[in-house]
DNA sequence: GCAAGATGTCATCTAACTGTCACAATTCTT
DNA sequence: AAGAATTGTGACAGTTAGATGACATCTTGC
């Protein structure tokens, strides 16, 4: 649910703060103080997005995102540089070595927080905690509550974050095994078919405020969640 | 508890009528008289807020700010600056420099205690020690009392802190971990269970005017205070 | 140094949530 | 219209997360 963010960082005092800010907010820090030990982490478990020191020992970060975006499986993660530099052409070499958003040293935990939010905003619209409205429904994940034109709506952990997918995702459709990677996470072994009962749950939480023909079955194909 | 306020400022009788009336109001003074001292200070133990005078003897007011700024360790201590001028291009130069608020001399001390409240409640709402009140539940940090419609409630100071905490951060919801950081203080080693049970002890104290509704639990997030 | 109060941890209990299945209801094919 | 494919639905049993009570340890005030 939480987003998982990979501090890579060799500065302990730094990375310390960073993780800091980083839980504090709510997402879930893992740390590497080195290009070997980060792709040791993504091998483990691909995070959701990656803050990256321009200066790495060794391997440096800027030849450490120039890698992951080479490679398929990481070609796709955010990643926010940090930089003690504030130099013009090392700007333009890190957004080119595939960085979504630099930032440089000092800064403010909340400047930080901010770009953070931004870039997974913009990548990942589910994983940001704002909230989200369509048609009068409104999601949202700090207070993690919803409501119907003002009315309470009362949510199973997988419905929430099934409803919070749709709503960040609407009028396009989605197969049930889609749903499972987005909703439940990859490399999760359940039936597809349970996806059927959860649309079911989720309607029937919806009905209250018949706004639960905003989620609709695409028959041979799987589920959309539409305001039209 | 209090929150500590570093006063620097050069003129002895005005530091000590700061000093006076800072510990009047229940926070707790620490003084410099320069901004090598008052740095001195901050190193020894960082502040909750710095009240500092614009002119100082050496390193000017605004220099200091602009220091304090660039430092990842001090960055977000609030700042209200002091000036004896009130020219319109020095209040924006304050402000730029990092200043939080700023207030001209001469000042009256409610006036300053009123800036000073207004800058904690904005950047660490449960640093000021205002009385807090929802759905006629009052705390009140000063006389560290709790009542419920009048009638009293006894709390132990971990309860005490864990529902201040949470009366100045309605709504949201807060995990575990973010619980233990903010209550019990970053670096503490607690299992993340112990939040459990305080929440019971709490939750068992207002009981008795049946507010503990408003300690709600979010299954597979945390705990969130709702007047809802 | 002792008694009272706080605190953190554990084991157990309980309620809620999940995933699956079997069967019903639809929709599509031919 | 019958048969096939696909989706809806209710029930249920295993699992998991949170609530609770007990207890040993630590503080603190006297």
């Amino acid at each position: 649910m939480a987003a998982k963010i990979l501090l890579v960082e060799d500065e302990p005092a730094i990375q310390e703060l960073l993780a800091f800010n980083v839980t504090q907010c709510g997402f879930q820090a893992i740390q590497a103080s080195d290009a070997g030990s980060a792709l040791a982490q993504i091998g483990r478990e691909l995070p959701d997005m990656i803050l990256l020191d321009w200066m790495l020992p060794g391997t440096s970060g800027v030849e450490l995102a120039r890698r992951l975006r080479a490679d398929q499986r990481t070609r796709n993660i955010p990643i926010i540089m940090l930089t003690a530099r504030t130099d013009e052409r090392d700007k333009v070499l890190g957004l080119e070595s595939g960085a979504d958003d630099y930032i440089t040293k000092p800064f403010s935990p909340r400047e930080l927080m901010a770009r953070i939010r931004a870039v997974l905003r913009r990548r990942t619209p589910e994983m940001s905690d704002e909230t989200v409205s369509v048609q009068g429904l409104e999601l949202s994940p700090a207070t993690h509550r919803v409501t119907a034109n003002g009315e309470h709506i009362e949510l199973g952990p997988t419905e929430f974050r099934l409803l919070h997918f749709f709503m960040t995702h609407t009028e396009r459709v989605y197969s049930r095994s889609q749903l499972l990677d987005q909703v439940w996470g990859d490399h999760v072994f359940v039936e597809e078919r349970t996806v059927d009962v959860h649309i079911r749950r989720l309607r029937q939480a919806l009905e209250s405020s018949s706004l639960d023909r905003l989620v609709q079955t695409v028959r041979g194909s799987g589920y959309r969640f539409s305001c039209n």
